[in-house]
RNA sequence: GCCCAGGUGGUGGAAUUGGUAGACACGUUGGACUUAAAAUCCAAUGGCCAUUGCGGCCGUGCGGGUUCAAGUCCCGCCCUGGGUACCA
């Protein structure tokens, strides 16, 4: 029989899914292993060869885990709120939930055709109501706790309410906004409304004004990581800040446990130390400046300033307040008043975009108000200026333009005084930033160095009680709320203006229908177009909706438990799979999901209802593939084509032509002629009586021609070449560019296997012969690289490994059972359906998928010889054969004896020589 | 600017711990089979020189260094990709 991979591939598909093959349970005697894929977004253009890379890698993980004995959970389900869906509605009124749907099937057809090994009875769809309304239970349990900096965990309002009645807030370490001190007795006279006040200050999801990331374009707010360069990731649009009422989620209240968690990770090096750079450790020092002659309803006031240079106190000679400072408008002056107001309004209305590429440019205000260097009561200048952030730190600086680049150019511009305070330096050119040198200029802090004057300072603060050491995190608690249609309702309502979460019985709260995906005539957002949005008892529900990353939270913890309609996922379940062994997916998700997932699962766990503390034990990103585009030239203002060597005589403009009417950079032309009706009447300059096209690696899009899509080629190939190409491409973790040709070569290599097991006339025939030492030798070596490639996540260089045995193999024309059993095991991981296929055909009923993983048997790979490379100086000159056990005096004299020695020594007498067994001879003349 | 990866034939890449640079493929060239094509098989294939044969020199971004030995380690530089960007 002919290698017919459309028959075998669709045969072993349905097997496997009748018999339920990778089925996982939740009890076994077996270790357990937990693959996870990144579920994708399922989008209208279906998925290219790029999509499929980490999926396969993970699956020939999975599958290997189980031939070495494993419950393996390798679960797939769909990332389905989005905004493309949502779009796409606006446009055409289609339900989002309509074209999700019809989305999922496609994917899920262009799934099957690989031959994945998913248990798709877990699979999860985070906008299907079963699913989402873990999502808002979470949401509900985030809003009933609050965090205890004391003991580093989430705890219930409940007990924080019970602590404010006894004792009021005075002994509570929280992760709060809150600054005020009240007792008990204040607390106890508050009313409901100023209680629950201040009790949102206090919890994990937490609605409040805050500057937002405003996207008109969108017609949303984003978050942090959803913004990039003053524009919206998705869309590109422009993005601003604006003051709006919004749910966050407090994820800086677990900084610390996110930032230290990276370290028992196996992840890259890059991805923690992306997630590193956006949790933005900073020590330093908060310090209390007195604004002078300043009172508020009789109290002074004072500006906390957050710094890591608490060294350089003395040489502070102005402060700054960023425009949206609350003390901004207050502290200044009569005769700024005019000014002030116009620079802050000024800044408000530059959009994030501006900000950032104007940021040479030097901008800001005197507020006419001073305040009081504490180190030496020296009166400085407050400012205002947009070059101070009002999100980070307290949105206030004392600037030391001596050492700070920025406080320096600020300095200059204003002409403001500058004191130097650390020797080093030309501060009549530029700032001394390093932290280097010894103190001057700084009363009790001469003559020390900067890194012993930092905590001396410190120390002086704190005894002067106008400041203490602390730390401060770049990381911005996560806005929650999006002012779109499909996504999560908040379980919340409404009364008297406050917000109450609905009780868990009620959930899931399902989305409304409305009559259009836009926001009301008053701007409210789309779910207050519903009919009847309000609780039982008349309360207004919630009208934003969670955001696209909501969801993605904690699907790794649903799969462990999907059908669960009692709990988010049972204790049991979640105590045996613990959390994921090994996670694939992209590195774009570094700032976004990988952070939230953390957040999510460590409050999880201080709840007691997951088991291990990270989420993700190992973690690898697979490389992104990159289209090669081919292109043609046409001569400027004529309709003539160039082939590519010869275009350079020519004024030529490059066009993107169809990546699948090119073979092998040569233009096929009749099919270029009907491609688009412009070229139909095309002409052309040959060269060698072909047109070339050239090339360029390019991201894989439909609007660059060179999307190759995994179906066309499954096709042609079947989906073992496939998954086994994209994986010969290269390392799973670079970036690479995709080769269609290549994927030829990957294709006769199964041709080959294939043909192991049949004669001439195509017939299957094995023998059942013994094999030799030589056959063994190939097999053992085979199955110890395998295992060692597997285990490294190098599946390029197994997929080699495979060519390089059934090449030897065909080589002795072995199609003994022995070998080619165990090979077939060996390979099932790669390519499964046509290693089920010859495993049934070897007489085996079982499916391979649950077959055990050939052992290794050194024996077979001792060698009695060893080729030696025989070096003289370092440069290999020729290979001498000898016995594996001959001494290191023995093959000295044996090869400085040898007749290809005397050239290379020519009479002299060798310094030194240099034998490292097994390995290398190296003489040196 | 700062931080992190990376730079190897015409192409994708291999070299796992400092020990034969270029495995395995693609492509190219020549050949076999065939009426022909496809498929398959064989041979050559880093560059330069030599070629009747043996062979020789150079070569892993560039310049230095360590070592018997460097793609691999160290120092300096260049380039590419990613992250981040007034983070006090």
């Amino acid at each position: 029989m002919e290698y017919n991979f459309r028959e075998i591939e669709k045969k072993w598909q349905s097997f496997w899914k009748e018999n339920k093959t990778f089925k996982a349970e939740n009890k076994s005697d077996k270790p357990k292993y937990y693959v996870l894929d990144m579920f994708p977004y399922p989008s209208g253009a279906g998925l290219h060869v790029g999509h499929p890379l980490g999926y396969i890698a993970s699956d020939i993980f999975s599958r290997y885990k189980r031939l070495q004995g494993f419950n393996v959970l390798h679960p797939m389900g769909f990332d389905a709120y989005g905004l493309p869906a949502e779009q796409y509605a606006i446009q055409t009124g289609t339900h989002p939930a309509v074209t999700t749907k019809k989305n999922i099937e496609r994917y899920k057809q262009q799934l099957s055709k690989i031959g994945f090994s998913f248990d798709w009875d877990r699979q999860v769809i985070t906008s299907d109501p079963a699913y989402y309304k873990w999502t808002q239970w979470t949401f509900i349990q985030l809003f009933k706790h609050w965090y205890n900096n004391k003991i580093e965990k989430a705890e219930p309002i409940s007990d924080l309410i019970k602590e404010f009645e006894t004792s009021g807030n005075k002994n509570i370490d929280a992760a709060t906004s809150y600054k005020d001190i009240f007792s008990a007795g204040q607390w106890k006279s508050m009313t409901e409304k100023q209680q629950q006040k201040i009790l949102m200050e206090y919890r994990l999801a937490y609605l409040s004004d805050t500057m937002v990331n405003w996207c008109p374009g969108l017609g949303t707010v984003l978050a942090n990581d959803e913004v990039k360069e003053g524009v919206s990731i998705r869309g590109g649009y422009a993005v601003e800040r604006k003051l709006m009422r919004q749910w966050s989620l407090r994820i800086t209240a677990y900084a610390k446990r996110l930032l230290e968690g990276l370290d028992n990770l196996e992840w890259s090096d890059s991805l923690k130390e992306i997630q590193r750079n956006w949790i933005g450790r900073s020590q330093g020092a908060m310090v209390k400046f007195e604004v002078k002659n300043c009172f508020i309803s009789d109290e002074k006031v004072f500006i906390d300033v957050f710094t890591t240079r608490a060294d350089t106190l003395f040489g502070s000679t102005f402060m700054v307040l960023a425009p949206e400072h609350e003390l901004a408008e207050k502290i200044t002056t009569p005769e700024q008043k005019s000014k002030v107001e116009e620079y802050i309004s000024w800044a408000k209305n530059r959009s994030e975009r501006e900000r950032l590429t104007e940021v040479k440019k030097i901008s800001g205000v005197f507020t006419g108000a001073s305040g009081i260097n504490p180190a030496n009561g020296k009166e400085i200048p407050i400012w205002i200026a947009d070059y101070v952030l009002s999100g980070y730190g307290t949105g206030a600086i004392m600037a030391v333009p001596a050492h700070d680049s920025r406080d320096y150019a600020f300095a200059k511009h204003f002409n403001i005084p500058i004191i130097q305070v650390v020797s080093g330096g030309d501060i009549s050119e530029e700032s001394y930033d390093a932290k280097q040198g010894k103190m001057i200029n700084s009363g009790f802090l001469n003559g020390l160095d900067v890194k012993e004057a930092i905590p001396a300072m410190i120390k002086k603060i704190e005894e002067m009680k106008i400041g203490y050491g602390t730390i401060n995190y770049r990381l911005r608690d996560a806005i929650f709320s999006r002012q779109r249609y499909w996504g999560e309702p908040f379980p919340i309502y409404y009364k008297d203006d406050m917000p109450y979460t609905l009780d868990e019985k009620e959930l899931p709260l399902e989305l409304p229908e409305v009559d259009a995906y836009l926001p009301t005539e008053k701007g409210e957002p789309p779910l207050a177009r519903a009919k009847e949005w309000k609780t039982k008892q008349g309360y207004p529900l919630e009208c934003n909706t969670m955001p696209g990353f909501a969801g993605s939270c904690g699907y790794y913890l649903r799969y462990m438990d999907p059908q669960n309609n009692e709990e988010y996922f049972s204790k049991q379940a979640n105590e045996y799979w613990k959390n994921v062994d090994l996670y694939i997916g992209g590195i774009e998700h570094a700032t976004g999901h990988l952070i939230y997932s953390r957040f999510w699962n460590k409050f999880l766990f201080d709840l007691g209802l997951t088991s291990k503390d990270e989420p993700f034990k190992k973690l690898i990103n697979q490389g992104m593939i990159q289209g090669r585009s081919n292109f043609v030239y046409r001569i400027k203002g004529t309709n003539t084509f160039v082939s590519f060597n010869l275009k350079d005589k020519y004024e030529y403009t490059p066009i993107h032509v169809d990546v699948n009417i090119v073979d092998n950079d040569i233009l096929n032309i009749d099919l270029f002629k009907s491609w688009r009706p412009e070229f139909a009447d095309a002409e052309f300059i040959f060269e060698d009586g072909k047109y070339i096209c050239g090339s360029e690696v390019e991201k894989m899009s439909k609007s660059l021609y060179n999307v190759q899509n995994p179906d066309d080629l499954i096709e042609k190939y079947g989906a073992d070449t496939l998954r086994m190409y994209e994986m010969f491409l290269g390392p799973l973790t670079d970036s690479k560019p995709w080769d269609t040709h290549g994927i030829e070569g990957v294709f006769r290599f199964i041709k080959k296997f294939w043909r192991l097991f049949h004669n001439s006339n195509n017939d299957f025939e094995i023998s059942d012969e013994k094999p030799n030492n030589k056959e063994l030798k190939i097999l053992h070596k085979t199955i110890k690289k395998i295992k060692e490639d597997v285990e490294r996540f190098s599946f390029n260089t197994a997929v080699s490994s495979f060519m390089i045995c059934v090449n030897e193999l065909s080589e002795l024309k072995c199609n003994k059972r022995e070998i080619l059993n165990e090979l077939t095991i060996l390979i099932s991981s790669y390519a499964p359906h046509i290693a089920e296929e010859l495993w049934h055909k070897m007489g085996h009923d079982e499916s391979i998928a649950y077959a055990k993983f050939p052992v290794l048997n050194e024996e077979y790979l001792k060698e009695n010889t060893v080729v030696y490379p025989v070096s003289f100086n370092g440069k290999m000159r020729f290979k001498v054969e000898l016995d594996v056990n001959m001494s290191k005096e023995e093959i000295e004299k044996t090869v400085l004896n040898h007749e290809n020695s005397q050239r290379w020594i020519s009479g002299k007498t060798p310094k030194k020589v240099i034998i490292v067994p097994k390995k290398i001879i190296n003489i040196v003349i």
